[in-house]
DNA sequence: AGTGCGATTGACT
DNA sequence: GTCAATCGCACTA
């Protein structure tokens, strides 16, 4: 009796349960906890026919009385969903051309959130690498509106419920996180002093300068 | 109704 | 390293 050849799906049920989905009861309630811990955490996308998948690796906390966050001047159209409980997506559309991927953090009402700067991919990069029209696996989601671009995260998904049911989730770390830098934002003028960007250490799929990644 | 600008990217000197 | 593209939205009047 072979014990070595399990059935195609038992295999894939097996792969697939080391990484469960992550609930709300694990998000940490203040933002910038929740910047630190989902560095290392697996950002997933089930699309119809592929799912993508990735490690965060660098994350941005926007907190309330933060001049730089959308919420600062309090709730409107364009920014409502970042005062959703925590584990909702807040996507926001920036220069003409690039959607961004924020993670809501607090308590409902509340304008905190992180923003996903830069992910490691690792399911589904054929598909990323169409869509972001470029071969090279360290560009496929280095950068805010690059995370966008290769997960297909769009408007449509504005709102969305990161910790339910859905397409699009949260899960646990495929791999512990390794040592966690920290550095001021990019790209911002406000508030620009903060030091309230994360990334992990030495991972060559973090964006930003090389002076902020010492 | 008009204006300014942004949590960026990609192309180019 | 510099710089233009690009457009939805918030703000002013």
């Amino acid at each position: 009796m072979s014990q070595t050849k399990l059935p195609a799906i038992a295999q894939g049920t097996k792969r697939r349960s080391r990484i469960r989905r992550l609930g709300l009861r694990d998000l940490p309630l203040d933002a910038v906890d929740l910047a630190k811990y989902l560095i290392g955490k697996t950002l997933v996308h089930d699309l119809p026919k592929v799912r993508l998948s990735g490690r965060i690796v660098e994350t941005e906390a926007y907190l309330e009385g933060d001049a730089a966050a959308h919420s600062f001047r309090g709730m409107t159209p364009r920014n409502r969903s970042l005062f959703l409980e925590r584990g909702h997506a807040y996507v926001y559309f920036c220069y003409g051309a690039h959607y961004m991927l924020n993670v809501a953090a607090g308590a409902a009402g509340i304008g905190t959130g992180v923003l996903i700067r830069a992910v490691e991919p690792i399911e589904g990069i054929e598909q990323m690498k169409r869509w972001r029209h470029t071969d090279r696996l360290l560009d496929l989601a280095r950068g805010p509106g690059r995370v966008a671009a290769a997960f297909k995260i769009g408007k449509p998904l504005d709102g969305e419920n990161l910790c339910g049911d859905g397409n699009l989730w949260l899960g646990s770390a495929a791999k512990p996180a390794g040592p966690i830098g920290e550095s001021v934002r990019i790209g911002i003028t406000k508030d620009a002093h903060r030091v309230l960007r994360f990334y992990e250490r030495e991972n060559p799929f973090v964006s930003g300068p090389k002076r902020l990644n010492a």
